[in-house]
DNA sequence: CTTGCTACTCTTTTT
DNA sequence: GAGTAGCAAG
């Protein structure tokens, strides 16, 4: 308890406030680095300890399941570990996961359902379209995914779809299909455990009740990226005793596109008309150079409200802004200067980060990583979980919890290899469908027999199927995965001998770890946590490297050293957000995400060429560096139309005929005096080109490409 | 039913 | 340029 007390005066008066608020609707609007997770934290531990709450009767939402484990686990420290068992902690995802299996019955489900991840649900939609005959070329699955995912997040049902639009037409019936086919496979998507759950507790009062009254203090935090469904959750359950408490920023809300919609926080003012709201404005984390850079950012999108972020922690050096040739140069860069500043002291590995827009973009600092020797962690890319053995041998315990689930089914019945085909396979399905009931019970009941080989396979397969089941109950988590593996013929296949099969092998190995460690809990609810882990929970926080991840992954994260990579028109903003100002704001708030996670230094790196689809193309710099103020950069990127004007002249030298005419703009160059350069611009004269150039060091020069000496170098 | 070839999309961001 | 879907041949 004595902790817990110095815990407390280690706050400021303005932190302590909100930890101590009084139990009403509570909104904490604050700045990053301002200490919003540490202020939910303690206010969950001074709720245990000091106010004597019983841990039970508090749900604590976050964002991902790493900060829900970060926080038990510092409450654990406050309060004592006994006291954080009962805790309810998680994601939204997680904690309805747990809610409607606990609920199931009264919420028409059966317990065991399966959670379909995005590759799932993409082939259900698949699936829908074919069903209505739909063609996949013409609506394209992860655009009516997108329609029907942004319907569930506003709580639209099939029924009361309302199309606007040919497309939203089409939309809506597969919605209906898609839904159909989940509940025939007994599973529910991502949206549905927030959806499911929603309706639950608006359909039946007793269940509503019963989590009303339970939960005495609800809490959440990133409120700004909160979807409607979301928000009508919490109010749903913070309905009786009001102690609603809400920890966000509107500046860093990135989730537009996943229906988060920072309005909530309007809302919640709207709602709850006695909520109090505290500003924190103070920053813990960076330097207030990196603060002022970070205000120049943001303070051009309209319609905020300005926080002013100020610090102790002085000035510290300037952003470091830098133009290279391209992605590879500024890989090389990056990873040149992770070395300068290790061996000079400056920084630990582990305290770096590079971070991007994209996920390909990973590819050539990996490259760099793995060509200097330096081991890295990349957060995200190729997802583990995403991955096709890992993905398999999950289909294998899917389709043991739930034998309804087809999707698992169908990614399974032939791997490895047994023979039995496309047309077996939908064969089957059909007799299931036209009896209602499960594959598995098709094969058991012998009510589908096919020919020759094919009918062979399909009765060894539903034997295995069927014992495998009867072992679920028996055996633990961690058991019956090996024992799948051992009579599945899986092993075998994958390893094949070649050094990629050892790797996939790996992967399951590691995969059953996972399982062995899960102990004795129930295989439903082993799957429901492995299918709900996000990126970052991988994290591995001891290893001391520098970490790779995209700007969305970053936040909720600090590094003493942050390069942001890409900084380029059609990068970052990215192409696709161009035209709406309102996305175009969404590109500047992740900007403004990235250059907030830096605690001392910054760099911001700006390739002259990218390269896309096999071949690459000249860029603009991203109009948010010309956003920061001389004062908090070293040097200042300039429009491709700057570099030129500095010394352009004609240059007429030496005259020997160009090796190879024909400039195109962003060939890399070499020039006997001036040294390497880029071509901005070339125009063909009469009998000669006239070829504009941004020597590194020498700046801009207009010159004949026949009588300068000039070259084009090999990239 | 499996294998191997060709043609075509693809790049946001994620629970 | 790569991964995959779709198709033809064995």
């Amino acid at each position: 308890m004595d902790y817990m007390l110095a815990f407390l005066e280690g706050l400021n008066s303005k932190q302590r406030a909100a930890v101590e608020a009084k139990d009403g609707p509570t909104l904490v609007l604050a700045g990053p680095g301002s200490g919003k997770t540490r202020v939910l934290t303690s206010r969950i531990a001074y709720l245990i300890g000091l106010r004597g709450i019983a841990p039970y009767r508090i749900m604590a939402v976050t964002f991902t399941n790493k900060a829900a484990r970060e926080m038990r686990d510092r409450i654990a420290q406050l309060v004592g570990a006994s006291k954080t068992a009962d805790l309810m902690i998680g994601t939204f995802h997680s904690i309805c996961a747990r809610l409607l299996r606990r609920e199931a019955a009264r919420a028409g489900l059966d317990r065991d359902f399966s959670i379909y991840d995005a590759d799932d649900q993409l082939s259900v939609v698949k699936a829908a379209l074919a069903d209505l005959k739909l063609d996949e070329k013409k609506y394209k699955p992860a655009s009516i995914h997108a329609a029907i995912s942004a319907a569930k997040n506003e709580l639209i049902t099939p029924e009361e779809y309302r199309a606007e639009s040919y497309f939203q037409e089409i939309a809506g019936r597969v919605y209906a299909r898609y839904n159909a086919i989940l509940r025939a496979n007994n599973a529910l998507d991502f949206d549905d455990l927030i959806m499911e759950t929603v309706r639950l507790l608006r359909s039946d009062p007793i269940v509503c009740e019963r989590v009303r009254e339970r939960y005495l203090h609800v809490l959440v935090d990133e409120f700004q990226d909160t979807n409607l469904a979301q928000y009508a959750l919490i109010k749903l359950i913070a309905g009786r005793h009001r102690s609603l408490f809400c920890v966000g920023d509107a500046d860093q809300s990135i989730y537009a596109w996943r229906g988060a919609d920072y309005r909530n926080v309007l809302r919640l003012r709207e709602d709850y008309p006695d909520l109090t709201v505290i500003t924190l404005e103070q920053n813990y984390r960076s330097t207030q150079t990196i603060l002022d850079a970070a205000m120049s950012v943001i303070r051009k999108n309209p319609n905020r409200i300005h926080i002013n972020l100020s610090t102790q922690r002085g000035h510290g050096p300037k952003i470091a802004v830098r133009e290279l040739f391209n992605e590879d140069e500024e890989a090389q860069f990056v990873v040149d200067t992770i070395e300068e500043l290790v061996r000079q002291k400056a920084a630990e590995p582990g305290e770096i980060a590079v971070m991007y827009r994209t996920n390909a973009q990973s590819r050539p600092l990996e490259e760099a990583f793995i060509r200097a020797g330096m081991p890295y962690r990349l957060v995200g890319a190729t997802r583990f979980y995403a991955r096709k053995e890992i993905k398999d041998v999950l289909a294998y315990l899917r389709i043991i919890n739930n034998p309804a689930d087809a999707v698992s089914l169908k990614r399974i019945i032939n791997v490895p290899p047994r023979g039995i085909g496309e047309k077996t396979y939908e064969q089957l399905q059909n007799t299931a469908q036209a009896l209602g009931v499960s594959c598995l019970d098709v094969l058991n009941r012998g009510e589908f027999s096919a020919p020759g080989r094919a009918g062979r396979a399909l009765q060894e397969f539903g034997a295995r199927w069927a014992q495998w089941v009867r072992l679920r109950g028996e055996l633990s988590v961690g058991q019956l995965f090996d024992y799948v593996l051992q009579t599945s013929g899986y092993e075998e296949y994958l390893r094949d001998g070649s050094a990629e099969g050892e790797d996939r092998w790996a992967n399951v190995l590691a995969l059953r770890n996972v399982a062995v460690e899960a102990g004795d809990t129930m295989l439903s609810e082993f799957l429901s946590n492995v299918a709900l882990v996000s990126d970052v929970d991988n994290y591995d926080e001891t290893a001391n490297a520098p970490t790779l991840l995209t700007l969305h992954a970053a936040k909720g994260l600090e590094f003493k050293v942050v390069f942001i990579v890409g900084l380029v028109e059609g990068v970052l903003p990215h192409s696709r957000n161009l035209d709406d100002p309102e996305q175009i704001a969404e590109e500047r708030r992740l900007m403004y995400v990235g250059i907030t996670r830096a605690k001392e230094r910054l760099y911001l790196l700006r390739p002259f060429r990218r390269s896309q689809w096999g071949d690459s193309e000249i860029t603009e710099p991203s109009r948010f560096l010309a956003d920061l103020p001389d004062s908090v950069v070293d040097s200042k990127p300039r429009k491709n139309s700057e570099l030129l004007q500095a010394t352009a002249t004609w240059q007429s030298a030496p005259a020997k005929p160009s090796a190879n005419s024909r400039f195109k703009p962003g060939d890399k160059v070499v020039h006997p005096r001036f040294g390497q350069g880029l071509v901005l611009r070339s125009t063909p004269t009469r009998d000669d080109e006239e070829v504009e150039v941004f020597f590194f060091d020498a700046g801009g020069k207009r010159l004949s490409a026949a009588m300068s000496g000039l070259r084009k170098l090999k990239e």
